[in-house]
DNA sequence: GGAGGCGATGACAGCCCCGTGACGTCCACG
DNA sequence: CGTGGACGTCACGGGGCTGTCATCGCCTCC
């Protein structure tokens, strides 16, 4: 466990060996590379030495008791810990759950539930990014999460109307295609026949919100007597824009 | 698959035999005794003959109808089902799931996602006492622990009612997505059409719970003209939030 | 450069949507 | 049989959203 590799490595800290060892033989099996120490003052030792991708902790250690190590633990490194507790101990487990363990198994388990533990906490923790599953559109620093139905302008979120919202979103998805107000009206109002002036007054608002300078738009361009157009910000170098 | 025995007892029932195959072998290395069945009608004798303790099921099958065959066995026995589905085809998913299956997995799948699936159900339906695992949802100082059906909050136990709490885990099990009352109505409560305001009044609730100033929502929040959303406490560094 | 027309702007009224308080019912428990 | 909590429903009120219009400015074409 000295060295990165594409195996996750998982630290077991019991200091029953029948224990570590089976559980530890189950890791191994399921494609994790571990390591074993007998008692928190060796774990703390070796998470600092060689910090592990999970960790599991037996809450009932002799020495450093199991919450101490638990604190020490995170304290040093933000790693997912998954506890083995007690059935009865259900203040440890709280305290457990409050100082912020990812999971717990309470004994007697079954070693593969473990590792499915071991697995899902893994999982989640190390793909905070794939939670992200929804479409997201983007030009420059505007960014949208289609899913959150959230806008963002240069990381700060944009409170834009369900209107505005909806506009943008269809001009994001139709770039440098010039919509007249009829098509506009029809694709995101769903209306048939109405006042134009409905959508030029939504661009007014949407520009507003969007553009760096909204007197002089670059997003949402008008194509005069036709409708509006959106324009993606083209990726220049700096010197280009002199 | 004639005897009881240590090994639970999975029945596969696929008219693919590469499919079969590979799920079989997956499922065998994992410890469980398997039987394969090409088409629904043997999958129904078998199923009668010698009961296994759950079924992997197949939608597209030729003769019998997968629903069908899925309809039979659940009349035969209130046998555990994971079924296997077609990843575009979400109207038999939403039939199977609204009938009572336990679980399914799209195509194309990862035999080991499938065996997960399968332990995961066993354990759910066979195992009540193991439950006394959970998996725990987390965001800032709120603490969900699904298995104790716990809430903390900042360390104290927080006395949700059941509706609450199972709105709760909805949004934390699907944070940064906009729902609207619908969509909650359905997957929340289970709901095909019913007032809207119910989600409301529920929301409001929740929020005089869950939130540190009820009457400025950063957990829930809402999504003018769409619905709710559930905001996870942005993980920020101290200058961040000058 | 001037006239006509089109788009931008500011303002406003109606309305929809959300939040809130309150009430009736159902169910569990004493 | 009475009580209390949970749940769904409703009426009310306010604030924001939305569509419309009049006016002004600017683009286009002659």
């Amino acid at each position: 466990m000295t060295q990165a590799s594409a195996r996750q490595r998982v630290l077991v800290v019991d200091d029953d060996p029948t224990v570590s060892e089976v559980v530890g033989r189950y890791l191994e099996h399921a494609g994790f590379a571990v390591a074993v120490v007998a008692d928190g003052r060796l774990a703390l030792d070796r998470a600092l030495a060689d910090p592990p991708d999970l960790v599991v902790l037996d809450l009932m250690l002799p020495g450093l008791d199991g919450l101490e190590v638990f604190r020490r633990l995170r304290a040093q490194a933000p790693v997912p810990v998954v506890m083995l507790t007690a059935l009865g101990d259900e203040s440890d487990r709280l305290v457990g759950l409050e100082l912020g363990a990812d999971d717990y198994v309470t004994k007697p388990f079954s070693p593969r539930e473990l590792v499915l533990r071991v697995q899902s906490v893994l999982r989640r923790s190390s793909a905070p990014l794939a939670q992200a599953q929804g479409t997201i559109l983007r030009d420059g620093d505007l960014v949208v999460d289609i899913a959150a139905h959230l806008v963002l302008r240069g990381g700060k979120p944009l409170a834009l109307t369900a209107r505005e919202y909806d506009l943008l979103v269809f001009l994001l998805q139709n770039p440098r295609q010039a919509f007249s107000r009829e098509q506009l009206l029809k694709q995101v109002w769903g209306w048939e026949y109405a006042d134009h002036s409905t959508v030029t007054v939504h661009v007014r608002r949407l520009r507003e919100k969007v553009e760096p300078d909204p007197r002089d738009p670059t997003r949402v361009v008008t194509v005069f007597g036709v409708g509006y157009r959106y324009d993606p910000s083209p990726v220049v170098s700096a010197e280009e824009l002199v």
